[in-house]
DNA sequence: TTGTAGGCGTTATCAA
DNA sequence: TTGATAACGCCTACAA
């Protein structure tokens, strides 16, 4: 058994109130006693127990992540990113990160919530990958959790977010493209009930209006996300009879896929057949050709969600609660003839 | 303030010992009992308190990760598949996980473990990245606290671990150079203080004695594990006068760099050099060309690591305490003329 | 400035 | 089969 604060006291000749205040910062110690107490205790390697201080104080100064991912060798970069920023301010914020990963609405997503929140597992949670109508949204909404998201949601309901506005940079990137001469531009696209989905697609189709180009549904293929996806879905596209002379990916990994499905092909990527993605994940730098894509500042959000939601957590007024980013194009091979 | 045990027990006007043994399965209850408990826990959306039964029960049901990482913005695969793997396989033994950055042999890193064990936030640790000499292994086990380890150390130290033969591994990878003509082959290295990196590096010269070749001291240029690692290092060896023509990178994310690097000097993988990894990260497979590696099945190793940490952590014995795999050669066309 | 005592929500021991 | 009660280790009114 490890030692507690009574062992300390005991070690002094104090009582454990005041072991507890010197070591807390209270004023109301003698400094004399104060340093006895902080020298002692170190001297003892005393740390005091999370799990009774949790008890006391009602809180765990935790928050939780629950990656929604359904394969099991989960490797989009985005997600490492993602943690990492959620970790580092973590640790400034001095709270801890519980992660698990559960598959994104299925009856194992809704129990994992279930045991944090009922079980006050977690003081707060952050959510990503929002879908339309999310019920994530609603349960701890109802739940009076405090809760932070990255991406918007249609919910009607008011929380704290920080989104990347995709349409607008799905326009830019159609702009790009029409003034690279492409006028049959095809869309890889993820699951359709993702708010990244509708916000992207919807910029595609407004880019097609703005350049006077129709939309076709041909040239629409249904990805899920991964690298397979893209490349299954390109390999399509790419049969069709008159096909598109650019592929857009609904994010860097379903481009890297399209990279491979014309590689096969013998087309030539920049020349031939234009590609892009959505992310700004490194692997873009190193793809042959370097991948164009949007980049969104992952790491800076998941670092800025932490700090909403400790915000959120001790009550204290968020002064920005919504926050909406431009992504940023970053042209490179791929797009250029 | 939400539902605790005492407001089922006043709910059901039973004591709140009942519920308890009740809902924890003890066949003391008469099964009348036992559903009419369950079936209102239920309704009134009943979840035991974790730091109140954490306190109780002195232990916390969570098992710890600190990735030892410097960069903020991490992006070696390796971690997204090892952390799938660990939270995977907690879920599935009813562990939570709990995650954290620290930059390895950094003070910050030694207050991250102090914290969590003295704390006893968790009741076990998973490490991976081992050093020689790790003081991690050393603290873990004077603390007498529960570990398991993905590679292995040269402590004198008896604990659990899965470990992947890089020596073997790289002599392997050397025979497939040599027949396929290859004489002159580099490495680029990760720090020197890695396990990984004493393992793999000696595999590299063993395959060089058994080639009947001369280890030289200029076809050894030290990398970081990173692609930008790589991509410098692999720029200084092709500055050489008669310079390798097969490079071996520490691991995958090296390799891509010393891909990128020749790409730059036009010098054409496969038939002019040949360039090979450690890990068989997906990325592997997309390369251009497609890149020869060492294949580790992170994945599983991790989950089975979370496996051996738990029976530790129940004091049951471990049938197999060390593990060590030997990695998968996995020949593409980088290293193919 | 220090100490006493109650309670956070469980689980476990013991008695009824 | 059930219930009263005592911890688990800490924090914090309140009292001294």
């Amino acid at each position: 058994m490890s030692i507690t604060i009574r062992d300390v006291a005991k070690q002094l000749n104090l009582s454990i109130t005041t072991v507890s205040r010197a070591l807390d910062g209270y004023k109301d110690v003698s400094e004399e006693t104060r340093q006895r107490v902080i020298q002692v205790a170190k001297e003892m390697g005393y740390a005091p127990s999370r799990s009774a201080r949790q008890l006391r104080r009602q809180r765990t100064d935790t928050i939780g992540y629950i990656m929604p991912t359904s394969q099991p060798r989960f490797a989009d970069p985005f997600f490492s990113e993602f943690i990492a920023g959620l970790g580092d301010e973590a640790s400034v914020q001095n709270f801890d990160l519980l992660i698990t990963l559960a598959p994104p609405n299925q009856e194992a997503e809704r129990v994992a919530y279930q045991r944090w929140i009922q079980g006050r597992r977690v003081d707060g949670i952050v959510l990503s990958r929002m879908r339309q109508d999310d019920w994530r949204v609603h349960y701890l909404h109802k739940s009076k959790f405090p809760f932070a998201t990255f991406g918007r949601t249609n919910n009607s309901i008011e929380f704290p977010y920080i989104g990347v506005d995709g349409a607008y940079g799905m326009r830019r990137l159609m702009m790009h493209l029409v003034e690279q001469g492409h006028q049959r531009i095809a869309f890889v696209s993820a699951a359709s009930d993702l708010s990244l989905q509708t916000d992207r697609f919807s910029g595609y189709q407004e880019g097609l209006a703005e350049a006077g180009l129709i939309f076709e549904e041909r040239f629409v293929a249904e990805g899920n996300l991964t690298r397979d996806g893209g490349y299954l879905a390109a390999k399509k596209l790419l049969a069709l009879h008159s096909p598109p002379t650019a592929i857009i990916g609904a994010n860097d990994l379903t481009a890297i896929g399209i990279l491979r499905a014309a590689r096969e092909l013998g087309i030539s990527v920049g020349s031939d057949l234009a590609v892009a993605g959505f992310d700004g994940i490194e692997d873009t730098e190193h793809t042959v050709p370097p991948l164009t894509t949007l980049n969104q500042p992952v790491y800076d959000c998941a670092r800025r969600l932490v700090r909403m939601l400790t915000a959120l957590i001790n009550n204290e007024v968020l002064e920005e609660p919504h926050v909406l980013l431009v992504p940023d194009l970053i042209i490179r091979d791929s797009t250029l003839r």
